[in-house]
DNA sequence: CCGCCGAGG
DNA sequence: CCCTCGGCG
């Protein structure tokens, strides 16, 4: 296996010393998040030289953070989701395939970068085909401009699309994607932050997916770290917004929270009844960090500085119970270059939580009837409705996890769904 | 329940609205790291004043975050350990009792602020006590100073003090302290951090504790938020020193590190092989910050500054296979008011771990033979050996948890040791 | 959208 | 021994 590789080879004598070759495989432990026996496995081979490791490992393990499986060699002809991110898949009229999970929903969250105007295009591309390809029922969108709206409006045609942004499209904004099969949509809102300096809001959509009601919220909060009280304010606004929410209808709240784990608690942490749907996955490593310096280089700082970050999360609220959605896996999205372009779909990871329907809860049908209690609550509001047209048509790509290798991590990937009465 | 307490009684007009209510619930839990159905229990008779409810929630629960037993009404007559902690004990000789927990090692860390001058001796007092009744075998100290170093060494004649303090005993250095029954000091030796700009260094000492041979290492780091690339470099020596020492020895490196998590995650996390106690115990919350300015108010900021850091850690490195101890347990200590002065011991909690000794390792000999190969590797090393004398009479308080009540939280305290071939 | 650092509270 | 903030790499 070493020796096959002729590139690999080297003299005795070009070799680092062996504290240099303890300090690479230190760095290598560090940016994969590995240890440094696997580092010592990349390194031998590629001359000691970093880079090439790390090269080698990402290459080989396009969905570290994602399902955790090892050292696959796949391409995009193996890998159908891959394949489903580059390929230009056709736009078209709303679809209908048979919900192979009827018991399983996802939600996404995803920063997609659309400040940076470089590869926008072919970037969103890939954002939309992991959309299909995981086929969740709800995507939260954040940094959406005009440019970026149009290329999801034109190939999400399954999906209706409901805008955070408020005066006539300029700038950056939200979105809510819902799967038009699998959810119906009630009404929604946007709460403006009147002190927010960047022009940002909540955008709350009340749905009712695969018969669960359910109040979807998106954010994109105050960013940088000066502005961590403007920030926490803001978290303030829609954590009570989640309190306050119907109790006859679960509650998930995500986006981009720019927030450090210090200024969560220095607001004294998430009130009851909330709960950090990635720490309730089981906190999984591989899927801490939605922002990291070490492994996407979209900005380009040219490793000026280097850091990772969660600033990506999604919080959950049950409705009164029994609770109707059970948190089942969390996973990052979005780790492979986008073919050609070089770059990630986005600066940020998105992240993807993979929820089970409880027993009783789901009935398949996206329309659940508002309760008297609930029309009255919703009355009160002044939300308006708007309903998206459908156009051409769309093949989405098929999902499904690529296969792991025997020295895969503890877990591979969502457990499957299951019928609740099964 | 609520009306036999006629201070309790006030005036429904009296009470705060319902949403200042919650916000000073939100305040109580946050405060006391309990949640708000146990804060409104607390407020609601003691007119929802927050000062006067966590007065009594810390009044009813002295060992909150120690051994997690939840409201024991006790005051120092009842209570074994604050009992110890307020008694003056006598000074003596060196004391020879039978050792009840002969597979049980107890290690504390405490920086015991001797830059603050006022009442010292009875902080120190207080220190030395709970240091008897927890019958520590081995014990890190931080900001010993000269006043209270003379306190130690008239009260603690069971233990023999190793100064870490080299340019005659001026300013603060740490100490770490050997109990004669249960140890052997086999050498030491300080290691110099030469940029410290703070005076800092690391002191090494190898022991033989209940037969196991230990590596025991401690420093006070580079302190304050701006010096971290000082202190990481100097936790860098720290754990490269582990690392490096005998693997038959058994190596725990505490103190007060002065860290934050970024800053260990900075420089890779801790290396291969080492492990933090606290985390390696279960992470338990209630032991997790161990400078805390919402609960400890000896540095008199009057709360114009309120925060939790996790300065104060253990770290283990075993020695080569098998093991020879297991943490079980890690609790805060000094967490009560010193009788009189009303103040705490100091403005750090101090850290205790509590290890089992496996099964063929320990023989209750203090002494334990060097190898060949160790004395081969100690013999290039020039330390120096500096034995104590002993002094007058002592009687170490009876040391055991407090009773909990039926209300108590998952665990209460250490597990019982138990002999390891029963 | 970063961390480091120093000033001010 | 804290934090926030602003300047800067
Ligand atoms: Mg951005
Ligand atoms: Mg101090």
């Amino acid at each position: 296996m070493s020796s096959g590789d002729s590139e690999g080879e080297v003299q005795e004598s070009d070799l680092p010393s062996a504290a240099e070759c303890e300090e690479r495989c230190q760095k290598f432990a560090e940016v994969t998040g590995t240890d440094t026996a696997l580092a010592m496995f990349f390194l031998q081979d590629r001359q000691w030289i970093v880079a090439r490791a790390l090269d080698a490992f990402f290459a080989q393990n396009p969905g570290y953070g994602e399902s955790m499986q090892e050292y696959p060699t796949l391409n995009a002809a193996e890998d159908p989701l891959a394949a489903a991110q580059s390929m230009g898949s056709g736009e078209g009229s709303e679809t209908k395939v048979p919900d192979v999970q009827p018991h399983r929903v996802r939600v996404m969250s995803w920063n997609i970068d659309g400040l940076d105007t470089a590869n926008l295009k072919q970037r969103t591309r890939a954002v939309i085909n992991t959309i299909k390809a995981e086929k969740v029922e709800v995507a939260l969108l954040q940094e959406v401009v005009a440019n970026s709206e149009s290329v999801l409006r034109e190939s999400l045609t399954d999906y209706k699309i409901i805008s955070g942004g408020t005066s006539s499209k300029e700038g950056y904004y939200t979105a809510i994607l819902l799967h038009k099969q699998h959810t119906h949509l009630d009404d929604f809102e946007t709460v403006p932050y009147f002190s927010s300096t960047m022009g940002r809001n909540l955008l709350v959509v009340n749905s009712t997916v695969k018969g669960v009601p359910m109040t979807l919220m998106t954010s994109h909060l105050e960013s940088t770290k000066s502005h961590a009280g403007e920030r926490k304010r803001q978290l303030g606004i829609g954590l009570n917004r989640m309190k306050d929410a119907s109790t006859e209808r679960t509650v998930l709240f995500g986006g981009d929270l720019n927030l450090r784990d210090k200024e969560l608690e220095s607001i004294g942490g998430l009130p009851e009844g909330i709960v950090d749907v990635w720490e309730e996955t089981g906190s999984r490593k591989e899927a801490r960090y939605t922002w990291d310096t070490y492994r996407n280089d979209n900005l380009a700082t040219d490793g000026k500085w280097r850091t990772r970050l969660r600033f990506d999360r999604l919080y959950l609220r049950q409705c009164s119970p029994p609770a109707k959605l059970k948190p089942v896996y969390f996973e990052l999205v979005g780790l492979q270059r986008v073919p050609d372009v070089h770059r990630f779909p986005s600066d940020h990871w998105g992240i993807l939580a993979h929820f089970d329907i409880l027993s009783g809860s789901g009935d398949s049908r996206p329309f659940g009837a508002l309760s008297a209690k609930e029309a009255e609550e919703s009355q009160a509001k002044s939300s308006s409705l708007k309903p998206e047209n459908s156009k051409s048509s769309d093949a989405p790509a098929s999902s499904g996890k690529k296969s792991g290798n025997p020295e895969a991590q503890p877990s591979e990937g969502p457990p499957p769904a299951k019928r609740p009465k099964d």
